[in-house]
DNA sequence: TATGAATGAGGGTTCATTCAT
DNA sequence: GATGAATGAACCCTCATTCAT
């Protein structure tokens, strides 16, 4: 019963604050999420922030619950789409790796607001969008994890170790940036990433 | 405000459920806020679960937000303790390292609704509560990042690598284990400490 | 402010569902009203079910109320017309009171949902609205009444009666149907117009 | 989940406007859904009414539903008894048929806010409730048509009448009283008690 | 020590209607 | 003739907290 939120854009005659209603609605509600949380977070602050009306948000969205879900959906996309090209590659599965996590780290903190709220608030979606989280999570998961299968049994990572517990193990780093990193800090997102992609490929590497 | 929640037990000739109310209340209260979140339990729910009244809540407690706070000191004070002594230890760094990491792993598993809470529902404490517990969430960090700093010091970890982004990169997986670990599911506490333990040591081991 | 909502219809070659669009938003309107009442069934859910949207509907109607009224109008025009037809006859006064009895019965039934708005929803109908449709349906009354009273002044019918309240007493049965009457139960319209017929005409009749 | 809405009085130390809470909610909530309907009356109308809070009607009531059901409650339990206790007689069928008749043709009007209530808003009833609502009214029917039942074995009454359809037939008549009964209009419940009564048993009885 | 009735502010959501296109 | 985005007011309900008892 969702709406389709992504219309159009509204194509340059844009009265108002520029972005498309839709659009707008869910980069302040992404704003919001990520600092007071989603419980804390009324729909009338995120109509204010907007500059549009409760009507309005609940005409593209059929409920607060959509909103986080689209969030979600974003976001999940991005990343899969990027890991899958990452692992079509032919190169050594060891740079595979190394490129995976180096970039999964990347865009977590291009877009930490949605890092955030993806660690904190899914178990505030609604059962069955969680459902579907969850779902879509696992596939990225399991591409991730094929990564490391085909590293131990090419001989390049440690064969006793489960994969499953180290994919757990690499992206509780990954989905805690959110908690502890900031733009204004000294670390770049690239540091950040060089260093993490470092630590994972040690902890699995034949010695 | 808050008043002192952990009085003498009421003496065994006690009615109901046997436990102490305060400590009833905070048993019920840590079970509701990891299974539906904080703000998604109702202070009535809690004291339902309890099997008292709301009156009765107000006694112990000065607020919801205190029972959370209590929560969150109950298990630092538990984690601070155990990592002080381990710390103090005279065994070779990547002993104490190793052990260190294990048993933190031991007890959030053990203790799995208060690490659910924990990485969930920090920001919806009070301001100042929360400066409180992230400073002694601080300490316990750089606990944990001296031992590092010591093994590299010693040239058993790899020098260039930076102490607090590794600290932050392993409490992540650590903090993740809420999300995870079920523990009906194959692996034993134990078992997953082990491996994290070695991925740690692994990643940082000068090889 | 109310359009003329019965404009020819659109000539054949019409799109979307055959019968012309405001015949098909009354149709829908009628069934929606019926089975949730007026007052739960949102303008949206009408413009769904006939396939046409808000604008359209607020092109023939001018508002929700006018679909109501228009409604009601259409029932009272048709029981108005038979029982004008039968009193007019000249038959004696108990075979058209009889057949009056009768014919309400039967098409109160071939027009069920008609039949259950009608004694549901009068007092959600706009105050004028609502005199509008007293007056009409208290001509109905009178017309009936006055069969009565004529079966009374023949000798026929007991005198002491007030014909007013028989009148009551039998159009309570009569818009009672709805609530009970089923399509598919074991009886037929025709067999409970017998009967509600037999037990008026026995209720008046001088023994 | 519905608390219980009828705590004993307050005691005589009354402050406010006499009655206890939840007397004076079921009162007002009574008086406003027999004038504007179920639907169109607020939660807020209500409490205003009865000189309390919105957060007071909910401690003593689930929901705006649970009102309604407790009025039906009284009623059905009110007519109920006094249908069993006319029934349970030993006099002769057909006085107990009259006397059953003009009975609920008193109560019906004594309690004309509720009569106007039943018949208009049963089916606003959450389904459940509705479910029960319908019970407990077949039951009483069935009492009723019991009656019906015996004349036609004793051959007071005409055997060939269905008497369920007797039933729906009188009740239809009870429950319209709402719409046009008026109790500052000409007759007194007792007239109309005694005209209805004498319909009912001249439209059923062997002549 | 404990009760539980009552508050008051705010929660998410629905909806008939309007109007620029 | 017809669209559908947007409004704005009202809706039912929840809840942490207080306080007279």
């Amino acid at each position: 019963m969702a709406r389709n939120a992504t219309s159009g854009s509204s194509g340059g005659s844009g009265s108002g604050s520029g972005a498309a209603v839709p659009e707008r609605l869910l980069a302040e509600a992404t704003r919001l999420f990520a600092g007071r949380g989603y419980d804390r977070t009324s729909v009338q602050e995120i109509v204010e922030a907007a500059g549009v009306t409760k009507g309005a948000l609940y005409h593209y969205f059929g409920s607060k619950d959509d909103l986080l879900h689209e969030i979600y959906g974003r976001v999940l996309r991005l990343q899969t789409e990027r890991l899958d090209a990452i692992a079509a590659r032919t190169t050594d599965v060891r740079d595979r790796l190394a490129e995976a996590a180096a970039d999964v780290v990347v865009t977590s903190i291009e877009n930490l607001d949605d890092t955030k709220i993806f660690f904190r608030s899914m178990h505030q979606l609604s059962p069955e969008k969680q459902k579907a989280v969850r779902a879509e999570r696992r596939r990225y998961h399991e591409t991730f994890r094929s990564l490391i299968e085909e590293g131990q049994r090419d001989g390049h990572f440690r064969a006793h170790l489960r994969p499953d517990l180290v994919v757990d193990f690499f992206f509780g780093s990954v989905h805690h940036l959110g908690t502890w990193y900031h733009a204004d800090g000294p670390l770049s997102a690239e540091a950040v990433a060089a260093e993490f992609s470092d630590l994972l490929l040690a902890s699995v590497r034949q010695h």
